[in-house]
DNA sequence: GCACCTCGAGTTCC
DNA sequence: CTCGAGGTGC
């Protein structure tokens, strides 16, 4: 291609996503990709000016106007200033040392003053003020003029439109219109529900919304504003300091942003990049950077400007948090449960400070509504929280013929047929543990940190071991000889390519083994509730495994125990009581459970607190949970009154000898005080014989947890006690697990997130988005010493 | 029956 | 960290 026809190309793109961008208001690729192609071309013409034209987007700063806008020529003309290249906090150092050797100072010489501010994603705008009344404000434009948009800034609430206290003649200041994180959301929540289409960003939002020819429609999508600076002034005594600008700014009535600072030197510059930097997520607007201004008006005059931009100011970006890739493949990973789960592999791109090759697609349905395909090119994000997300697919860049996306419709693994559950969003592989992926995922749980807790048993050995048969259970793990892992690991040394062993690596490895041995061996005595966990179950986690093992004490009994009886724990419901029953009565797991215990892992149990359980262990509760279709709470406790007991009850159903096994079953006496509806019922759930044994089981294993329940065991009242905690951030001397255990051992509970039943949030540094929460709701924040106090009480 | 609160499960990168 | 979904209290 031809210089002159790139060039042409270029220009051609450019001006379509500047159409997109700023009177179709719905942009087609990110800035950052805007961006470069906007650099491409300046670069093209700087370097062949005769490819140089009129109209090049280049020569136009801000895109093609809208005519129905009146142009305004800007008193002093809204210049932008340079970006530093290096996106790294000490970059910051070039423009000090540039600032100095201008100004002639040497090494002797004092640091330079300087004004660090943000630098907000919005649009530029000059608002001018006559005699403190807002006269007009007009966009950036191209610099020398913009748009008269003094209509639609006039319903921007921070704006004000008459400045306080003594006005000067004339005062133009400049700022930033942006929109804030929360608005942004709120708007587009209210059009997704109306159906209407949603913005991109919030940039997106304020460029759109400062641009709407009706001010009505303006006024229905929030901005709000920041002041960083002047245009034209008359009759105003300049202070003499940027600083002193903002701050006399804010004395008139100006929203000026409270995130700035006069700083001293290259240091003080970094340090200010680096503390937004961590503040950037949790501020409520977007920002691309920093913003860097030498902090006396006389020394900005002494240094003056370079082609337009002034030699004192500098822009220094963050990373880009969106850019654009393109998608390799959709692969599926198999996890634990068999949940089938599409991940974009995307050509390598620096995004938000770290290079992106995978992104999740969660499920079938979302990679069908944002319709991703192969080959697509897509934004992709990494904003607020750490996990890259595919934004979008830039739908034009679609090679021709791309077919959508459908699921493998058998598990890619073990060929399982996929399924999906009705009403479910995953699909699962049907294999079960017959699926190698699923036996690798499940013995990795279970050899997981916060389960068994074998150290030094991750992921590549795990997946070895089961490739080569040596672990089929998870009780095989257990049975594993010195020789067997050598042998694994020299023939997984071999399939990797490994180099033969020396002498030296031979000792390493046997090391190795034996103290993976050892630690296998250590794993063999946790507590219950972890145990539970490392099993697992479906919808039994950390906190479900404790609420069992707390209540029920032992292993045995949890095994055993019928769904009804675990309904009555907290927490517990149908769905999950359920779960818990079918897992313990398929033959396969009873068995992989038979064989730990035989190789000798034992779980230590607890002694569950006896008043509060025996309780639980009413009748009336516990036939309220049979699902006896019309029994309900009330008839369950008419009926424990009438039969006190499961296992009469299951008798009652039974045809005693002499009964006409083909008449109808005749109620009971006994029950004959229910309606008969729902005797009738009762009646028939008692016909089917699981039901019978199970009442018969039920009533034996209430029995036998009440005859093994402790005498009245009381918990010790303390400060933590039936409290709730949330942790966020790091504390200075104890773990996330540590912190968590000394409350549980105090009968407190931790929490995932902050509600308003939370009592105490403990904050470390870099608290999070639960320390904002916290604030929000007026839940006490505390520190580790205060932690320990409260533990000490 | 609904709203709110939790928990479970899956995921990325260093 | 987020989403989905289960549990519970109003």
């Amino acid at each position: 291609m031809s210089l002159a026809a790139r060039a042409a190309a270029l220009r051609a793109e450019i001006e379509r996503h500047n159409r997109a961008y700023y009177v179709l208001d719905a942009p087609t690729v990110p800035d950052a990709e805007y961006d470069r192609l906007f650099r491409e071309l300046q670069q093209l013409e700087a370097d062949h000016p005769e490819l140089l034209a009129a109209d090049s987007p280049t020569r136009r700063v801000g895109g093609a106007p809208l005519p129905e806008f009146a142009q305004v020529r800007h008193a002093l003309p809204m210049l932008s200033i340079r970006t530093e290249t290096d996106t790294e906090a000490s970059g910051a150092r070039n423009f000090d040392s540039g600032v100095r050797s201008l100004l002639g100072l040497s090494d002797a010489d004092p640091e330079v003053e300087y004004s660090a501010e943000l630098k907000f994603d919005g649009l530029a705008i000059n608002l001018r003020y006559e005699h403190g009344v807002l006269v007009q404000a007009a966009t950036r434009g191209d610099g020398e003029s913009g748009e008269d948009v003094t209509q639609n800034v006039r319903t921007i609430r921070q704006i004000p439109l008459h400045l306080q206290g003594d006005a000067p003649a004339v005062l133009e200041v400049r700022g930033e219109a942006y929109m804030s994180r929360p608005d942004f959301e709120r708007y587009n929540e209210r059009q997704r529900e109306q159906g209407k289409p949603a913005l991109v960003n919030p940039r997106n939002g304020a460029a759109g919304s400062i641009r709407q020819l009706d001010p009505a429609l303006c006024a229905a999508r929030p901005l709000s504003f920041f002041a960083y600076g002047l245009g034209e002034t008359a009759g105003w005594h300049l202070p003499a300091t940027h600083g002193a600008v903002l701050d006399a700014l804010h004395k008139l009535g100006l929203p000026v942003c409270e995130h700035r600072a006069v700083v001293c030197g290259a240091a003080g510059l970094i340090a200010f990049h680096a503390r937004i930097a961590a503040l950037r997520d949790s501020l409520p607007f977007d920002i691309d950077g920093v913003v860097y201004k030498v902090n006396s008006l006389a020394l900005q005059q002494e240094l003056g400007f370079v082609t337009r931009r002034p030699r004192w100011a500098v822009a220094h970006k963050y990373p880009a948090q969106e850019m654009l890739t393109t998608v390799e493949a959709i692969d599926v990973q198999v996890g634990r449960t068999g949940a089938i789960t599409p991940v974009a592999r995307l050509a390598p791109v620096f995004v938000g400070g770290v290079t992106v090759t995978n992104a999740t697609l969660h499920n079938e349905s979302e990679v069908l509504r944002k319709d991703v395909r192969v080959g697509d090119t897509v934004i992709v994000r990494r904003a607020g929280d750490v996990i890259p997300e595919v934004v979008a697919v830039v739908v034009e860049r679609r090679p021709p013929g791309t077919p959508p996306y459908a699921l493998p419709e058998r598990c890619p693994i073990c060929d399982s047929h996929v399924v999906r559950e009705p009403g479910e969003v995953v699909a699962r592989c049907s294999g079960g543990l017959a699926c190698r992926a699923q036996r690798v995922q499940a013995i990795l749980h279970f050899a997981g940190r916060r389960m068994m807790d074998i150290e030094g048993l991750g992921d590549r050995y795990i997946e070895r071991l089961v490739e080569f048969d040596y672990v089929v259970r998870v009780a095989d793990l257990y049975r594993l000889t010195l020789d067997d892992l050598l042998e694994m690991k020299r023939r997984a040394d071999e399939k990797d390519g490994i180099t033969p062993e020396t002498v030296k690596q031979g000792q390493i490895a046997t090391q190795w083994a034996e103290n993976l041995l050892a630690s296998i061996a250590a794993s063999k005595t946790p507590p219950l509730a972890r145990f539970l966990f490392a099993l697992g179950i479906r919808h039994v986690g950390e906190s479900t495994a404790k609420v069992l093992a707390d209540w029920l004490g032992s292993l045995a009994v949890i095994r055993r125990a019928p769904a009804p009886l675990l309904r009555v724990l907290p927490d517990i419901g149908a769905t999950v009581a359920e779960a818990i029953a079918d897992f313990f009565a398929e033959p396969h797991n009873a068995e992989a459970i038979d064989q730990l215990l035989a190789a000798g892992v034992a779980p230590v149990g607890e002694h569950p607190p006896a008043a509060k359980l025996a309780l639980q262990l009413a009748w009336e509760r516990l036939y309220a949970h049979l699902d006896i279709p019309r029994l309900t709470e009330v008839r369950a406790r008419q009926l424990a009154a009438a039969v006190p007991d499961g296992s009469a009850l299951a008798h009652l159903g039974q045809p005693q000898i002499g009964d006409d096994l083909f008449a109808a079953p005749v109620a009971p006496a006994e029950i004959g005080t229910l309606p008969p509806t729902v005797v009738g019922e009762v009646l028939g759930w008692l016909s089917h014989e699981e039901n019978r044994n199970m009442l018969i089981r039920l009533s034996a294993m209430r029995e036998d947890l009440l005859a093994t329940l402790p005498a009245g065991r009381e918990v010790n009242e303390t400060a933590i006690a039936g409290k709730t905690f949330v942790l966020t951030g790091a504390l200075p001397t104890l773990s996330r697990d540590e912190a968590k255990d000394l409350i549980e051992s105090r009968g407190g509970k931790v929490a995932g997130s902050v509600s308003k039943k939370t009592h105490y949030v403990v904050a470390g540094t870099d608290a999070g988005s639960k320390l904002e929460k916290a604030l929000e709701l007026g839940v006490p924040v505390i520190d580790e010493t205060q932690l320990r106090e409260l533990l000490e009480q």
